[in-house]
DNA sequence: CCCCCCCC
């Protein structure tokens, strides 16, 4: 590659304010900072060939290039997108420059050398009619501007602030969440709110306040900024959900990565000069909407514990506020649960937690489109949480929501067949994976508790015969009913007789994985969740039109799903036997189970990439 | 300057 050649003297013009698309530069010196933080910053000497600068700062998004060595001495490169800033107080601080995008042209080892005898830019002379920013120039007010109260008396500075974000505005001038930093604080960015908490009040050993926090987010990234107290106040009616902001003039921070999931080294925190302007939905171009990746809630079942999920649903189902008080922590806590339904004839817990908990009404059955719900195993079922980075949305206006809607107005929701939260027992730890072969081979079920295990195995023969009862109609009772041939079926544990019944499922039927093969039972919920047909549609069948029970029954053969299966040794007369029943069923979500396969390719041949 | 997301 030839030696690119450096823009001579564009240091001194860019540090006086003016915008040199592309510059090419060299690289002279390159030092880490020591920040309080734990943040790696690196500062770059450059040099032009005549001026250099020793105040240039790398983005932290660019450190991998130092890490990669990228960056060594003599290096050239074109600074793609960069700014300048002041830092520290007005009049003594620095200008920096904080390069956001670059390319190397040249290697240092390829370049060998300093260019030319690049003195100090501020040697330079100023140009006689100095190009100003754009930001520092006042044009008129152009809208309303939400910015400093008015128990600020500093109306000429308020003034100034307004010119100086209308101006850059007016230029086009935002700048990507991205290249925030705690470096340079001549800012705006031009972000969507998608989503913002409630206020909430604290009280501890430092004092007392208020708060609401809210993330934002454009092309570039995300970052979440945290209103305190009089900005609590001032800017939370006027934040809203969806809405897309100018904001300028916030105080940037390193993030606590504990406590945030949004993927920025920093978080902001409103100041008494913050200052936010409705951006109107003409000038929104550009800045992304959230994006939902909405799983099937049937699909929930076969994810891993703890993972955070995108789903929507209709609320079929709202229970009532419930408070506790944790055990641990000796808090009291506010919790509602949901019961979201959707078309793969699927439900699941959704619980709400503190005022989002109360507030609620659900007695609409809206359309709830979840984004980052919190998956929680217990006891072998499947619920999802609101947490950290959890948010939730009514009646969302897109084709999905409109689709369901129409589902179940049209009586979609009337028989869901498998509910993912149902608890079958099996203990708070995930499902273990154990083959068929496995199970007895570790004499599975002969303990005083029932075992629980999971595994991907393929219908082979379902039992028609005896696949269903007749079983006393009152809810919380499925005990057999005797027909008295009168039109009455008596129920022994009601001790009482009924002109109904409701019929029940108990399938048995032969399934194999790659080990063995066994038979299992499959009670009311399983059944129906195997034969997609409810318990009725299958009794029906089976009593009045055998075509019909014959096709239910041969369209799942050979059908493959996650089983989770309870093993328990039972007794029959003196014989003991181990049974196997079938407490779920789920398609199979290949990412999942894949998963699960290189996980254990991996720990048979030590071979494999870490995690 | 918050920072808990819990329970069965």
């Amino acid at each position: 590659m030839p030696i690119a050649s450096l823009t001579t003297g564009v240091i001194a013009r860019i540090m006086h304010g003016e915008d040199v698309a592309q510059p090419v530069l060299q690289v002279l010196g390159i030092k880490r900072i020591n920040t309080n933080s734990e943040q790696e910053r690196y500062r770059l000497l450059m040099s032009d060939g005549k001026y250099y600068n020793s105040y240039a700062m790398l983005a932290s998004q660019l450190n991998e290039m130092q890490q990669k060595g990228m960056l060594s001495e003599n290096t050239i490169v074109r600074l793609d997108k960069y700014m300048t800033s002041m830092v520290g107080k007005e009049g003594t601080g620095k200008r920096v420059l904080i390069v956001t995008e670059l390319t190397v042209l040249n290697s240092g080892d390829e370049v060998k050398s300093k260019i030319g005898e690049p003195v100090t830019y501020e040697n330079a002379a100023k140009p006689a009619a100095e190009a100003t920013p754009a930001a520092v120039s006042a044009p008129p007010k152009k809208e309303p501007m939400y910015n400093n109260n008015s128990s600020n008396n500093n109306n000429n500075n308020n003034d100034k602030m307004n010119g100086t974000m209308n101006s850059t505005l007016n230029a086009g001038l935002t700048h990507p969440i991205a290249s925030l930093s705690p470096y340079q604080n001549k800012w705006v960015i031009k972000a969507r709110v998608t989503a913002k908490t409630a206020i909430r009040t604290w009280s501890n050993a430092r004092g007392e306040g208020k708060l609401f926090s809210m993330d934002l987010m454009d092309e570039s990234g995300e970052i979440r900024a945290t209103a305190f107290k009089e900005q609590c106040d001032k800017f939370y009616d006027l934040i809203e959900v969806d809405n897309v902001y100018f904001f300028s003039k916030c105080q940037l921070k390193p993030a606590n990565k504990q406590f945030s999931q949004l993927k920025n080294d920093y978080e902001m925190t409103f100041t008494g000069e913050t200052m936010v302007q409705l951006c109107e939905d003409a000038e929104n171009e550009g800045i992304p909407e959230v994006k939902f990746d909405l799983v099937p809630i049937s699909q929930v079942a076969s994810m891993e514990d703890k993972a955070t999920v995108d789903t929507i649903g209709i609320c079929k189902d709202v229970g009532e506020l419930q408070t506790f008080t944790s055990r641990t922590t000796n808090k009291e806590f506010k919790k509602r649960d949901l019961t979201l339904v959707d078309m793969s004839n699927s439900a699941i817990t959704l619980t709400l937690w503190g005022d989002e908990a109360v507030n609620f009404d659900g007695h609409v059955q809206p359309v709830l489109m979840v984004k980052n719900g919190r998956i929680n195993e217990f006891n072998g079922g499947k619920s999802l949480s609101m947490g950290g980075g959890s948010r939730v949305k009514l009646n969302p206006d897109i084709p999905e929501a409109h689709k369901l809607r129409g589902w179940f107005d049209n009586g979609g929701g009337d028989n869901i067949s498998n509910s993912v939260s149902a608890r079958t027992g099996g203990g708070s730890f995930s499902t273990d994976w154990i083959t068929l072969k496995e199970a007895r081979m570790r004499n599975l079920g002969s303990g005083d508790k029932p075992d629980y295990f999971q595994c991907k195995a393929v219908v082979h023969i379902v039992k028609q015969e005896n696949s269903f009862y007749k079983a006393c109609p009152q809810s919380e009772c499925n005990k057999k009913v005797v027909d008295e041939g009168n039109g009455q079926y008596r129920c022994e544990r009601c001790n009482a007789a009924y002109p109904n019944f409701k019929y029940r499922l108990l399938v048995n039927m032969s399934i194999g994985d790659w080990t063995s093969n066994r038979w299992v039972t499959c009670f009311n919920e399983a059944g129906e969740q195997l034969l997609k047909h409810t318990a009725q549609e299958v009794g029906d069948a089976l009593e009045n039109d055998q075509a019909a029970a014959e096709k239910i029954f041969s369209d799942i053969n050979f059908s493959s799903f996650i089983f989770k299966l309870r093993c328990k040794n039972e007794m029959y007369g003196d014989m003991t036997r181990n049974k196997l029943n079938v407490q779920s069923l789920a398609p199979i979500n290949y990412k999942e189970y894949n998963k699960h396969l290189i996980k254990e390719l991996k720990e048979m041949t030590g071979i494999g990439p870490a995690n």
